[in-house]
DNA sequence: GATTTCACGATTGTTAACAATTTATGTCAA
DNA sequence: TTGACATAAATTGTTAACAATCGTGAAATC
């Protein structure tokens, strides 16, 4: 059975929820099957989709209501950007880091954020710290309503902006990359309070920026990292959840 | 016709030519279609296949011996790798930077390089460093042999193995892909001399790493990477040359 | 009762035909 | 000759059927 296109009633826990709008870029015109990726991608930042949670083709083709081609090259995109994991024969399973590459990640951060905001302390962006400026009122926003997912979400895209306000293509992929990876060790490593980052460290560090301050921005950043760091208990995984306890309304027969 | 696998005389430079064996990482064994992308990258590393060559389907499938899905995955990786892109309808094009986007590649680089370097050169990794001395020999011999597409790979691949020497995935994977952009940035706005890094200058960074002078090598660097890009003429730009040009044994019908 | 074997079902991998689009060709008229 | 237009060829995009593989559970054996 199964002849490409299915239908039952699982779904996964809301990957289809269409985009809050207002920001970010819009791709409904996108021609590409990138719309799977970035509800995926979306999902993992929001740590909804845990950590090896199985993402079968039938299931993203029904949820997404594409063919099996979309999903396929959806999956290897993803695949390639390290946000899920395909194993041959086996499926795709979102990304489950270990110790190893959770220092690897954290390490990298290390390397290449403080030489990043020290640049945007030096420069003249003015333009693109706005934006920035804008990000911390909805980090703010989120907080007051107790959005978790959105907390979550707008915690790690700070950083991603942070990147995204040198103008570099290719910083900003990087910081993106790791900010994923990131979303996701602090998903398995972090208690639930640590989920997002603490509160007001992200408005000092733009505030260092625009104070054009670069040694405190950068030490301020260094301390953030090391608190985001020092949060997460590296021997006790949250359960790494395999499939099932992460999707709400199964397939019930 | 052309029923999914085709017969004709064509060559693209030549990516099928094996592996020289001897280095890098072994991909025989490899599941996927990793091989193709592995065979493109090269070509690109040496500078064989010149941006916005068009890359045809059913010329890579009789090039490869595989069939077209295989082929398509692999343009699909490398376009996520940004070293080819994909027009819709279109086909697949060795991606093309222009002024922009070079600058964006250095500034990129000038990012991470440095504090890189001042890492490796602080850190204790004896192990490591071995490779990067076997790989200044490997460059030695091929400047000797003067073995042109050799320098030019190896000129490029010094600074990914300098990455890969502090042992971080994440550094590696990006600095993979800046060197593969610089190399395409080389190939189009350098004059012929300057195709491969200044001579002795690898040698000398290494040697301040190796000598735990963080200062000298971090300099050093900065001095390398600034004389690669003023090397670099970004008005004149080497003929796009679009397909026909780069290929030698053209289908004659 | 525990372990192994086997067969079935479900899922992924592959192929080939088909559809859609773009590019090339050739004709005709200005 | 040049331009527009229509037609044909070549290339890419999509779909559906088929093949291969893996996981599961039942049956059989020790």
């Amino acid at each position: 059975m199964l002849p490409n296109q299915s239908v039952s009633k699982g779904l996964i826990v809301s990957i289809k929820s269409r985009a809050n709008s207002q920001d970010e870029t819009d791709f409904s015109t996108e021609p590409d099957e990138n719309l799977i990726v970035e509800r995926i991608y979306k999902a993992v930042m929001e740590q909804r989709l845990a950590p090896n949670t199985k993402l079968s083709e039938a299931r993203l083709c029904e949820t997404f209501g594409v063919g099996r081609m979309r999903v396929r090259r959806a999956l290897l995109l993803l695949s390639s950007q390290g946000i899920i994991e395909l194993h041959s024969n086996r499926g795709a399973y979102v990304a489950c880091p270990d110790k190893a590459e959770a220092n690897d990640v954290f390490a990298a951060r290390m390397l290449i954020e403080p030489p990043l905001v020290r640049q945007l302390a030096e420069g003249p962006n003015e333009v693109s710290l706005a934006l920035l400026t804008d990000h911390i009122a909805l980090e703010d926003s989120a907080r007051a309503r107790n959005e978790r997912t959105e907390i979550i979400r707008l915690s790690g895209e700070f950083h991603t902006k942070l990147a995204q306000a040198t103008g570099n293509k290719f910083v900003s992929r990087m910081m993106r990359e790791l900010v994923t990876r990131t979303s996701l060790i602090v998903g398995l490593f972090g208690s639930s309070e640590n989920a997002s980052c603490p509160d007001d460290e992200h408005s000092r560090i733009l505030q260092a920026i625009q104070s054009r301050d670069p040694e405190q921005a950068e030490t301020l950043l260094i301390a953030h990292l090391n608190h985001i760091q020092s949060g997460l208990n590296m021997d006790v995984r949250q359960q790494p959840q395999d499939d099932l306890a992460t999707i709400l309304g199964q397939s019930l027969r």
